[in-house]
DNA sequence: CTAACTGCAAAAACTTTGCACTTTT
DNA sequence: AAAAGTGCAAAGTTTTTGCAGTTAG
């Protein structure tokens, strides 16, 4: 188990380092953030906040998670944009994203994720059915572009 | 590669045979979700759809997403319910999502991980920055109340 | 003191729903 | 002909935005 309130402390510094104002609202988020294990919707954040902390408002529980999201250091499980689907394919796979151009590429599976799965079904516990792995990261053009 | 008219008409047919109506805003769907690499967006969507079929809704795309995510021939890239959110942890990690329970626990990261991300940085040609490893299935209590 | 932040309320974006009409079987 | 599906429009959700007032530095 990591320190949260190493963690949360460490935050701090680093908004105050980047300029950023410590308000009680941020505070409050971000140790929320850091102490807990949970994965909450923006909602629900906002409504623990809201128990102990009456003048919060969900348009700045939004704001800092913007905020902490462009710093890297909080994300959302889901993609940042809007729904894309994907069809069903007969061979399960997976998906790279390019952090600079967006786009988004299919990959095969092969043994490597065979190996991962199993060992998953057995550190976890789960019966696993599905999964969803996407890569984040420069695609090849993009390294060139960006050199 | 696959085939995927063969996809498309493999769909049709399961289709049929649970007893659902094949009309021809269900097959244009199908065919543009079975037929392209891309991953798109409902809107978008219903914009390329509605190019060649004026008549289209975008209900329509929305209740036929349902309904092939019900089947599990579509899935979303994003998590079916709001979005949730992790607070940065100084290990990368990752989820295993209870399709029972929706109950959201984290996994740690170990060897199989890294040499998975190896594997694929070496594959894709991206230069790999950050993950998001989603599984899902049935946690331990689940497997036992189904029973 | 002033630039940054909050919080309200209004707007935008996205998804779901009800119901009368149409179409598949 | 009957059951299922469509499409509209309205409602529900979630997220974003503008701006006047407040506060951290």
């Amino acid at each position: 188990m990591v320190d949260s309130q190493a963690r949360f402390e460490q935050l701090i510094t680093k908004l105050r380092l980047m300029g950023f104002r410590m308000t009680p609202q941020r505070m409050a988020l971000m140790h929320l953030l850091t102490i807990s294990n949970e994965h909450p919707s923006a909602a629900r954040l906002y409504e623990q906040i809201k128990a102990e902390f009456p003048t919060m408002s969900l348009a700045t529980v939004y704001k800092t998670l913007d905020l902490l999201k462009t710093m890297g250091d909080v994300f959302d499980i889901d993609l940042p944009d809007d729904s894309h689907f994907d069809a069903y394919q007969p061979y399960p796979h997976l998906h790279f994203i390019c952090t600079n151009c967006q786009k988004i590429v299919d990959g095969q599976l092969d043994e490597p994720v065979h190996i991962l799965v199993n060992e998953m079904e057995h550190i976890s516990g789960f019966q696993i059915h599905r999964h969803k792995l996407v890569f984040y990261g420069l695609c090849p053009d993009c390294q060139e572009n960006t050199q």
